[in-house]
RNA sequence: GGGUCGGUAGCUCAAUCGGUAGAGCAGUGGCCUUUUAAGCCAUUGGUUCCGGGUUCGAGUCCCGGCCGGCCUACCA
């Protein structure tokens, strides 16, 4: 449909049936502009925002001192020659009572006009209704900015994904739970912030665009820089720079920021997701267990106020107390079935991972096959915050190998929710070994060689311990969303 | 990428065996000065995602496409 934009005045010989709404929005703004308002031009200073106001009525007061509020209408009950309305505002709603005889005639009829959607400013005293909700006795109003699309539902809401994702301001002002959702999620991030900032970490930002995308195994996003006529990926991981800067001195170190993975989309996947990663000199793996069982448990118990998180299947994630550790090798024991999984010939291992009901590709190698039991039948089942330890070298070629037994290497994986959130490592710091590990997964991985993050581990970098967690996928779970992309403001969709 | 289910009014949803496409909310016109999904009366609104096909007749059946949900695969 195209609206003829040339043709400001409105063609008042067809009166409006009110079968298009954006047309009768836009008559009521001509109109309006006849009458000398400008619907876009006006501002209205807020003296409180909606949940402030309430709080100044106290239960022993009658009349409340007199505020002024700025909002959207998301309610709108016209009884005659009174009317009430509901103001959505940053932090809430706040209900308000328009009246024909404090507003006068003329001002009554135009605010009749007003639709589900407008901004409206509100000025006037605190009451509270027959029902007891604190609301505002309008002593003036006006239209601050004039809605010409009408809002979806008032009950249901917005429900259909697609809108959702693609209109999240509809979403946004309709369903409170999302709303408040992604409240939660910028307190959780400020949360992280805190949390470092308080062990006197340092936050840095590294670059987005690398010619050589490390520290993780999954494809990038490439681009072409025109200027230097090069190639660049985005990056896939923080890791690699931000332990330069351990080799630069900075021993405490985080950064929270955007990587991108040329990966499918997923329940659990968006291409572009949050990723926190910390590098602390002079500690290891176990003390990142310290750290990131610290920095859950303070997110949660200041985000949401408790430790204790109701699941949408029933049962509660406890996040309190100390978390169970658990050896990889054990877990996988247990779920086989067999003490001497380790030690069998890669066709047993194939052979039993069918009675398993895991699919497995032949051509794999022996610590994939292990690996895809333990995605596939362990760590759905670990809901609990478990710590899971001594994690095959080949898994990791960034981690130092444990002492006394050369097969594992001196990481953890965190899994809550059923779902891996944070890895941590004993960083590897010997340029050897780690030109070798890497060396092992170029060619066969997509891992790239990044000869100048092994030119810096020449210079030397300090014993540290390193980890890196998930945003979103904490979210997830701290929210009880369902999907990656309901935390996701705008996730990533297919462009029309 | 594969499987599967879906796309109907601005929104939320109906439509029996293939037989005139409906309701609630929103809108429009009235009534209503403490409502809470306000209420009452009246009423407008449809390229049934798009394009072909079968049929006397298609929202419904068939084929192709677009978009999406779920499952699955890739993502150490």
């Amino acid at each position: 449909m195209s609206e003829d934009k040339s043709n400001s005045t409105p063609q008042q010989d067809t009166p409006l049936d009110g079968s298009d709404q954006f047309a009768v929005r836009q008559a009521k703004l001509e109109q309006m502009r006849e009458n000398g308002f400008d619907p876009f031009r006006s501002n209205w200073e807020q003296s409180h925002t909606s949940t402030e106001a309430q709080s100044l009525l106290t239960e022993d007061m009658e009349e409340g001192p007199e505020v002024s509020v700025a909002g959207r209408i998301v309610a709108f009950r016209l009884m005659g020659k009174a009317s009430f309305l509901k103001v959505l505002d940053r932090d809430g709603k706040v209900q308000a009572y328009v009246r024909k005889d404090e507003i006068g005639e003329e001002e009554y009829a135009t605010f009749k006009k007003l639709d589900l959607g407008d901004f409206i400013g509100i000025r006037g005293k605190l009451f509270r209704t027959k029902t007891g909700e604190v609301t505002i006795r309008a002593q003036e109003y006006r239209l601050v900015t004039k809605a010409l699309r009408p809002l979806p539902e008032k009950w249901h809401g917005l429900t259909d994904n697609d809108q959702i994702y693609r209109q999240r301001y509809l979403d946004l002002i309709v369903n409170d739970q999302s709303r408040e959702r992604f409240r939660t999620r910028s307190q959780i991030i400020r949360e992280i912030r805190e949390f470092f900032w308080n062990r006197d970490f340092l936050e840095v930002e590294t670059p987005m665009l690398q010619s050589v995308s490390g520290g993780a195994a999954a494809r990038p996003f490439r681009t072409h820089f025109n200027a230097l006529d090069c190639d660049f990926n985005m990056r896939i991981a923080l890791e690699l720079h931000l332990k330069r800067l351990l080799v630069g001195g900075f021993d405490r170190v985080f950064e929270v920021g955007r990587v991108f993975r040329n990966e499918g989309l997923s329940r659990r996947h968006n291409p572009e997701f949050t990723m926190l990663e910390a590098y602390q000199a002079y500690t290891d793996y176990r003390g990142m267990m310290e750290l990131t069982q610290s920095l859950i448990q303070q997110v949660a118990e200041r985000s949401l106020g408790t430790l204790q998180l109701e699941r949408n299947e029933g049962d509660v994630i406890d996040l309190s107390g100390k978390w169970r550790e658990a050896k990889y090798k054990d877990l996988i024991i247990d779920a086989v079935g067999r003490d001497d999984w380790f030690e069998l010939p890669k066709s047993a291992k194939l052979e039993k991972a069918k009675e398993l009901r895991i699919e497995v590709d032949p051509e794999l190698e022996d610590f994939e096959i292990t690996n895809d039991v333990f995605e596939k039948i362990i760590e759905h089942t670990l809901v609990q915050p478990t710590f899971v330890t001594h994690i095959p070298r080949e898994l990791c070629p960034l981690a130092k190998i444990t002492e006394d037994d050369s097969s594992t290497i001196d990481v953890f994986e965190l899994c809550i929710n059923g779902q891996e959130i944070a890895p941590a490592y004993s960083e590897q710091n010997d340029p050897a070994v780690q030109r070798d590990a890497f060396m092992k997964q170029v060619g066969e991985e997509t891992q790239e060689l990044d000869d100048d993050f092994l030119l810096a581990l020449e210079h030397g970098m300090p014993p540290a311990g390193g980890m890196g967690l998930g945003v979103d996928r904490l979210v997830i779970f701290l929210t009880k969303a369902a999907n990656i992309r309901d935390t996701i403001l705008f996730p990533t969709l297919r462009p029309f």
